[in-house]
RNA sequence: GCGCCUGUAGUUCAGUGGAGAGAAUGUCGGCCUCCGGAGCCGAAGGUCGCAGGUUCGAAUCCUGCCAGGCGCACCA
């Protein structure tokens, strides 16, 4: 059952209600059942409104429903008590023998617990970041960065078999730009200053490149045949320093690829004549003016339709994304996991669209857009633009805050919100910042433990725990929320939103800051000692092994 | 004009149709003889953008406004 409490109770309420005849619903109609964490403590570990459901559903008496979902919940083992409360709540209590459980598991499974099956091995590719190879990482990409990692370690941990990959759109009238762009400085470092494109980039580690093309190619340049082989050989020359400093940034991030996949091999394969034709067979391209269109009609309303290859002969870059999607689609892949900027959100219906016309399910293609990231120092904004050059990359933000004050800003909101980046306010938070709140906690634990080691008390066998003697309100307090673990990475992992896994930690570091002021884990009582040891063990855990799936740090010592 | 996202405490943000809307930060006031005070406890701070609707119940769902962001190419 994959550690999760939640589900065991829902397991066990499915099955009530089709002992329960009289309550008049049949498996059939059952309503899907949610289990809450009530604000009160008297509301029990988790509740269920399951009761107002049930008599929408059958009209039956809601106390009669509550009572004996209350009496099948009581001859639950993992459980203590379940009581109905009016108007319509079933409140729960965790059993003491599942909590203890929970911690010993913890500490014997380590980084194995949670254990889930429900990824099942199934592969999963989450594709992200994505940048184009034109400049620098900036902030934006940042919290792309930290999302895809992050999400791909929870997809990872619920079982299924994740690919990370990085897109690179190498081809196109950009690259142009780039090359023109790159020329132009060339010029400029001899002294021979021609015009700088007006829809060039601007940015000025174009110099520094410049000045290495020149060192790499020398007079070489001047002699090439033709202008359009020059660009060539100045874009690809450009893009591979650019991608260079892009693995570098991302590795300083601490995300990596399994794989980067150039836009320019769908053109050396011949991919994408053959997934248009494959489209073409389908009967979703037509021609018209000369290009190649490609038919939405059938799967979106309100939708023109788009052309594939332009009239020039050119292909788009629609085109070649659905070649990208139709090659990542043959690897057997069960799911495309896109992760694309605010940008791209009018895209995303023509892509499952394209999907589909290639004959696979719309679902097997999801798309997490993210919004944008509003760089401010203090009141002032910070434009983010690539081409006119002035934004503040993701490098410098790391050198400003560090990796984990950026990862946990990042992650601790969901993607759908607009997020304000204040550098100043980043800056100044960083000694109260959350992230250190909860590596505290981590380093904390750590001191304790090497404490107690310096004084010769270890866990050597768990058997010998009491954990019975856990049984100040801190110490529940604190197991319980060890015991909802397994569904808070498994709630992450179905929603596709780490950021869930921010706020778990916070309240898990909180509640141990609390036990730790009232009570001491070392003393006299060399039972009650060797107990708290092992729960604060179990903590130290936990704490890691979420911190590691946000890519965030647990040091020891701070 | 149309589509998507957002609007919650002074600020930055959480919040699964449920019970009395939460945290951090900022402000004010307490707590170290003892395992790490980067901590703990308390106070103050809210018309959940506005107006309707659905529901036993709405910050959450629907509709309409208002404000901000991002899109709406034979660009990528």
């Amino acid at each position: 059952m994959d550690n999760s409490i939640k589900e065991l109770i829902k397991a066990s309420l499915r099955e009530g209600c089709r002992n329960f005849k009289k309550i008049g619903i049949s498996g059939k109609h059952l309503p899907p059942i949610f289990i809450s964490q009530p604000k009160r403590k008297e509301w029990g570990d988790l509740s269920t409104n399951l009761p107002f459901l049930l008599q929408k559903e059958s009209g039956k008496d809601i106390s009669k429903i509550g009572k004996l979902l209350v009496s099948w919940l009581e001859n639950e083992d993992f459980l203590a008590r379940a009581e109905f409360i009016s108007p319509g709540f079933i409140n729960l209590f965790i059993a003491p023998s599942y909590l203890k459980q929970t911690i010993k598991k913890i500490i014997v499974q380590k980084e194995k617990f949670p254990r889930f099956s429900f990824g099942n091995g199934k592969r999963v590719q989450v594709e992200f970041v994505s940048a184009n190879p034109t400049g620098p990482l900036h902030v934006g990409h940042g919290r792309a960065a930290a999302l895809g990692d992050s999400l791909a370690n929870i997809l990872e941990k619920a079982g299924y078999k994740i690919e990370r990959e990085y897109y690179i759109n190498d081809v196109g009238s950009q690259i142009e730009r780039l090359a023109r762009s790159v020329w132009a400085r060339l010029q400029e470092v001899e002294g021979a200053g021609v015009p700088f494109p007006n829809d060039g980039y601007k940015g000025l580690y174009l110099i520094d490149i410049a000045k290495e093309a020149k060192d790499a190619f020398g007079e070489k340049l001047k002699h090439e045949e033709s202008k359009q082989k020059l660009f060539d050989l100045l874009g690809k020359f450009t893009v591979a320093k650019i991608l260079k400093e892009i693995k570098k940034d991302l590795d300083e991030f601490g995300v990596r690829f399994d794989r980067w996949f150039k836009e320019s091999s769908l053109y050396e394969n011949g991919e994408i004549p053959r997934t248009i034709s494959s489209i073409k067979d389908r009967g979703y391209v037509y021609e018209k003016g000369g290009a190649l269109w490609f038919k939405t009609s059938p799967f979106l309303k309100d939708e023109e339709d788009r052309v594939l290859k332009r009239k020039s002969g050119e292909y788009t870059y629609f085109a070649s994304d659905i070649a990208y999607h139709r090659v990542k689609f043959s690897r057997g892949l069960h799911q495309v996991i896109d992760i694309w900027g605010a940008d791209h959100i009018g895209y995303v219906p023509r892509m499952k669209a394209a999907i589909q016309a290639l004959g696979y399910p719309e679902g097997s293609l999801q798309v997490i857009i993210y919004q944008f990231v509003n760089l401010k120092r203090g009141e002032k904004s910070i434009s983010a633009s690539t081409r006119e050059g002035e934004f503040v990359s993701l490098r410098d933000v790391l050198r400003e805050v560090g990796r984990d004050v950026a990862r946990f800003f990042f992650l601790s909101r969901t993607q759908d919100s607009h997020l304000d980046f204040d550098l100043d306010l980043a800056k100044k938070q960083s000694p109260e910042n959350p992230v250190f709140y909860i590596q505290y906690a981590y380093a904390r634990i750590c001191s304790i433990l090497r404490k107690a080691e310096s004084k010769g008390i270890t866990i050597n066998n768990l058997e010998e725990a009491k954990l019975d003697l856990l049984v100040a309100p801190e110490e529940r307090e604190l197991m319980r929320e060890l015991a909802l673990l397994p569904d808070q990475v498994r709630e992450a992992a179905e929603s596709l939103e780490p950021h869930r896994l921010t706020t778990y930690l916070q309240e898990l570091a909180s509640l141990f800051h609390q036990f730790y002021t009232r009570h001491r884990v070392i003393s006299k009582d060399k039972d009650l000692t060797f107990a708290r040891l092992t729960l604060i063990k179990a903590v130290k855990l936990a704490i890691k092994d979420v911190l590691g799936l946000l890519g965030i740090s647990a040091p020891q010592k701070m």
